[in-house]
DNA sequence: ATTTAAATTTAGGCATGCCTAAACTTTAAG
DNA sequence: CTTAAAGTTTAGGCATGCCTAAATTTAAAT
């Protein structure tokens, strides 16, 4: 069983990469607040688990296995974060408090509230509440096309790629909160942007 | 600090309580599932911290202190039963997730989370959703009435408690899944019912 | 009253992950 | 090339909460 403190560290770690910041034993200890001789012992612990590659006085880098498990939850840290403050708690709490919770957030239920608040915000009102913008699916989830969120052009450039209403339409791969989505509609695969997906509204199960 | 484990404790002790079983070491060991070795040891040390009152070989019971803290676990845990089964979880893994997440919700997003979704659950569609029937809030919460859910019997039953529309009304005490409201009128204080009080739709701040 | 089974506690251990203090590398300045 | 400061690791400890095995207490049956 993976333990908190472990997905803490690869978190940490996967942030430091990802904002392009050298992963050292101090950059990691400042980022959990904990005394770097802590940090020593648990990334040479984490190394020996094949979570990350660990070179004595030179740092770390994650390994493939790592690298996945930190940014799926930094992904549900963020998730949490917009579901925290989309309920309304005190800012000052919002950032704490989702990483107490981004431990404990099964996979499915991440993507129902993800799903459920970024729809809401996005949803026309008047909608029924099974019908989110397609960037509310994550990847493998499928849903009809139910209407087109945009003007004359926005419908047609969807058109154009096959997205009317009724189409069924599968998410391949979606990054949550950046980067165009792969989608695959009638058995072709293309790639379409966050901003003109957030128009398509889909109907899920 | 409390920690997971005492609250995990309280809350078990305050559930056998609930249902009128004798809190044993046993009993204590068997709904947490470890060893009746480990409660003996934990159940001394949660009498030492003034949780609970300790009778070797004969068992505990909970000290105010300790009953409010089981009786709030509990409480978190029902609610995000209750929100895990909305969000439409597999019935199969809500008790557990639930568990995990009981210890990680802070009291405020407790309640933002009921109120959420138990309004939901009962507001008519179109109403605003700051709007929420008047079992969603809490002890100490105020509202104003918006309207009454129900026929004219309900109106007039209601009115003449003094229940009516742009009245300030303030929840004294609400347990949260059975029993009456003790809520504040014009400076009365009345017990009301949860059936009808479903039918009164505050809205709050 | 004795015996025996069930419940409970004590004793001794283990894993996790944190800490401080002291020792050791690395780096950068002179 | 030396040296001092900064960064890092080692060593030794501590708290939490779990475990098993062995001792003890209680309760129930004869």
């Amino acid at each position: 069983m993976i333990t908190e403190s472990t997905e803490e560290y690869l978190e940490a770690i996967y942030y430091l990469y990802e904002r392009g910041e050298a992963a050292t034993t101090t950059s990691v200890a400042k980022e959990l607040k904990v005394a770097p001789a802590s940090a020593t012992q648990m990334l040479k612990k984490l190394a020996k688990q094949g979570y990350l590659e660990y070179v004595p006085y030179r740092g770390v880098t994650l390994t493939p296995k790592g690298e996945k498990i930190g940014k799926k939850v930094l992904r549900k840290h963020r998730v949490m974060e917009k579901f925290l403050s989309t309920l309304g708690l005190p800012k000052s709490r919002i950032h704490k408090d989702a990483c107490a919770l981004e431990h404990h957030i099964p996979d499915d239920l991440e993507r129902a509230i993800y799903q459920r608040f970024e729809g809401e915000r996005l949803r026309p009102p008047g909608a029924p509440s099974n019908v989110v913008p397609l960037t509310g699916l994550l990847d493998g989830q499928k849903g009809i096309v139910s209407f087109i969120g945009g003007g004359r052009a926005t419908s047609q450039r969807l058109a154009d790629l096959g997205l009317t209403p009724r189409t069924e339409i599968t998410v391949v791969k979606s990054a949550l909160f950046h980067g165009p989505l792969m989608v695959s509609v009638r058995g072709t695969t293309l790639a379409i942007g966050r901003g003109i997906a957030a128009k398509v509204f889909v109907r899920v199960k």
